[in-house]
DNA sequence: GATTAGGCTTCG
């Protein structure tokens, strides 16, 4: 009989012990008493390792202490164990556990001299009919808005967010698993384990997890989850009304009625409480430039180089465009070759980078993935007239981004194999010249709704024999765009000298705020009549000293999302925080006399995900205490082009600089877009922190240029665009550009 | 029981 596990529920078995057995004090544990029907009970405080004995038995030696009066060494026995109960005990067994041994043969202990133990010992097997259980504790379970610093705590979770296992730059595996419950309290929970297996299942965002012995600390004044000695988990599929089947590596666990009551309260709570996202994209649905989770399986895979690794997979759909092959050679491509054969019009290429290396090397064909935040990224090469569809799984592990292996088991997966099975491999030989019909039934009458609708269209060879400057409508295709990485048509635009600038990378902000972190505070600019000042030391070994000065408003503090704070010496992360609760922020340093801003190099405003820069030509940064007129108005609006005036900034802004060849039969044009706003509909000072953004332009594009598309089947469309001089010197050439047009709403 | 990471996309 193996180990069984009994719950006690008042002090009772829940599962009743057979009823002939009777409970046995250790003081009663004494030779020449007959203990047929006795049990004893008591806490594991020892174990040894499994040992084999020279007849081939295995064997395996424990203590129990007795819970009455427990703090003598007299008061613990040892228990032997043989022959396959020793096996089962020892792959269950914890420090700290209850167990029940029944059925024992009592003996004299030869080892009382040495450990002090009771003078007996109890031998148990499975041949003498003796059994052990494990009883099982009953544990209390923390709920998220009660978790104190320092505790080691129990507690149940939705998942908000996950990032699945992956190699951590130490010697475990990592996963970060943020959970909510009921009191809407978010904790983010950073596990570690050097064993795969023993980190939670998590396969989707609303999956459910029971933890237990997870310690709580503080860290960044937020409650953070951390895995301790004993941590296990539990993960249940979210989905109301399906099987409550645990997914865990623990060999031994708890889970009765109240835990599965438990689980399906928090599916119904989440089903409600929780956006869970729809239905996972298929291939046939993929759009360039997205992020989505691919559940797909293995075909192929081969190393590419040292930092990216190259993975085949289907999911039995055909991607609408073109997309691209990595090449590699023959030799390192590792899958059926007569599958990879097969399927090659219905597989693609993903190819996974850096930290995701080591993982997709050991992938294994044919096993079943879910690939989190894989990117769609459109790309020509030189040689191609078209473009087609890059999948790569970047480096990093934002937003989840890595490899999940999924099982058999797993109801998704369940489902694609079986339609996979019902892929007829020989239509997938048809479906390329299928997909292109579709494509071409879509979207072939794009246009771009311009402003002026009373102008008459103009050939471009007609706008190319004219002289400059004049305005035109026109009616063309667009043949190609510039740039193709659409990140890079944001620049920053001076209006006063015209300069155009590249926007500035995170990295150079985090140095100049490292570099200013240097200039101690002044702490005679610390609160004055218009604002509040905070002051601390970091904890940790840079003793790092931080300010932040909260501009007041008729003398009092104003609500965070109305305020407008200065911050010195702070972190790049610890702006970026900040700036999602204040509505605005500005890095300064301390001088002798006042606050100063930074180097015009980084951003001297950030409000919400914008960050503000100034022309360094232009600009004769003023004292900040120039600020205070501001704070003085009646409604503080905070609006970044006020104050930039008052600090004495020329504010860049940021816009759209693209280069369109269009073409109409007659000729071809560049025409260039210089746009803030009014062509996308999108300001160009929010695409580069907004996602949702980028992919809506992206989206725009494709329409107005579609991947894959040969000349003819471009689409049409109408624009109205400027001829203008440009004189350098001695050479004097003609310029257009792209003006007063907007994207026609139901276009994007 | 030291470390890892401590969610908030790359730009190949």
């Amino acid at each position: 009989m193996p180990v069984q596990l009994l719950k006690i529920v008042n002090g009772k078995p829940e599962t009743p012990l057979p009823s002939h057995l009777q409970k046995e004090d250790l003081k009663h544990l004494q030779e020449g008493f007959g203990h047929t029907n006795k049990y004893f009970q008591g806490i594991v405080i020892l174990y040894y390792p499994l040992t084999k004995l020279s007849d081939g038995r295995d064997f395996f030696k424990l203590v129990l202490q007795d819970m009455n009066n427990s703090c003598s060494r007299t008061d613990s026995i040892n228990i032997l164990i043989y022959g396959k109960m020793a096996e089962d005990c020892a792959r269950v067994v914890r420090h700290g556990d209850t167990f029940v041994v029944a059925g024992f043969k009592l003996a004299k202990s030869p080892t009382v001299g040495e450990d002090g133990r009771h003078g007996c010992h109890l031998e148990v097997s499975e041949e003498a009919g003796s059994a052990i259980y494990s009883v099982a504790p009953k544990y209390a379970y923390t709920s998220l808005n009660h978790l104190k610093d320092g505790t080691i705590v129990n507690l149940y979770g939705v998942v908000k967010f996950f990032k699945p296992p992956y190699v951590s730059k130490g010697t475990d595996y990592c996963s970060v698993v943020t959970l909510v419950d009921p009191s809407n309290v978010k904790l983010t929970c950073t596990l570690f384990s050097g064993n795969l297996d023993s980190l939670p299942k998590i396969y989707k965002v609303g999956d459910i997890v029971r933890f237990h012995r997870i310690k709580i600390r503080e860290y960044n004044g937020q409650m953070q989850g951390i895995t301790s000695v004993g941590f296990a988990s539990l993960t249940f599929d979210g989905t109301v009304g399906a099987p409550v089947v645990p997914r865990t590596s623990s060999k031994v666990y708890t889970f009765m009625d109240e835990e599965q009551k438990t689980v399906e309260e928090l599916r119904v709570w989440a089903a409600s409480n929780l956006s869970i996202s729809g239905p996972a994209a298929k291939l046939s649905g993929v759009q360039p430039m997205l992020f989505f989770d691919l559940t797909c399986q293995l075909v192929g895979k081969a190393k590419v180089d040292g930092s990216s690794f190259l993975l085949k997979v289907w999911d039995g759909t055909k991607c609408p465009y073109p997309t691209w092959k990595v090449p590699v050679e023959a030799r390192d491509l590792e899958g059926e070759k007569i599958l990879l054969h097969q399927l090659r019009n219905l597989t693609v290429d993903v190819l996974v980078y850096d930290n995701h290396v080591q993982l997709a090397k050991s992938l294994k064909i044919g096993s079943f993935l879910r690939i989190y935040s894989i990117h769609t990224k459109q790309a020509s090469a030189v040689d191609e007239d078209v473009s087609h569809i890059e999948f790569h799984l970047h480096g990093g592990t934002c937003y989840g981004r890595g490899i999940g292996v999924l099982p058999e088991s797993n109801p998704d997966v369940k489902e694609l194999k079986a339609f996979l099975e019902s892929v007829e491999l020989a239509d997938s030989q048809n479906m390329e010249s299928m997909s292109s019909v579709e494509l071409d039934g879509t979207f072939n009458n794009v246009t771009v709704l311009t402003d002026h609708q009373d102008l008459n269209n103009t050939e471009l060879k007609t706008i190319l024999n004219s002289m400059a400057p004049q305005q035109y409508r026109i009616r063309a295709k667009l043949r190609t765009y510039k740039p193709q990485k659409l990140y890079q048509s944001i620049k920053l635009h001076c209006s006063k000298c015209k300069s155009l600038q590249e926007v500035p990378d995170g990295d150079g902000f985090d140095f100049i705020l490292q570099g200013s972190a240097i200039t101690a505070p002044n702490a005679e600019l610390q609160n004055t009549s218009w604002y509040d000042s905070v002051m601390w030391t970091t904890q940790d070994e840079k003793q790092r000293k931080i300010v932040i000065h909260f501009v007041k408003h008729d003398e009092m503090l104003q609500q965070p999302e109305d305020t407008l704070l200065m911050i010195e010496g702070g972190t790049l992360k610890e702006v970026w925080k900040l700036t999602k609760i204040f509505k605005c922020v500005i890095p300064v340093r301390s001088t002798e006399d006042d606050l100063e801003l930074l180097d015009l190099s980084a951003p001297f405003l950030l409000q919400g995900n914008i960050k503000y820069y100034g022309c360094k030509q232009c600009s004769t940064p003023k004292p900040i205490k120039s600020l205070s007129s501001i704070a003085a108005e009646q409604r503080p609006s905070w609006e970044p082009t006020e104050i930039a005036q008052v600090l004495g900034i020329e504010l860049l802004q940021y816009v759209f600089i693209m280069k369109f060849t269009l073409i109409d039969g007659t000729g071809a044009l560049n025409a260039y877009l210089f746009d803030y706003e009014k062509f996308f509909q999108i300001p160009a000072s929010e695409i580069l922190s907004n996602n949702f953004l980028q992919q809506k332009m992206q989206m725009t594009m494709n329409t107005l240029c579609p991947p894959g598309r040969k000349l003819d089947d471009l689409p049409w469309l109408e624009c109205f665009i400027k001829s203008y001089n440009v004189r350098d010197g001695m050479k004097h050439q003609v310029y257009y550009q792209i003006f007063d047009t907007t994207v026609a709403e139901d276009v994007v």
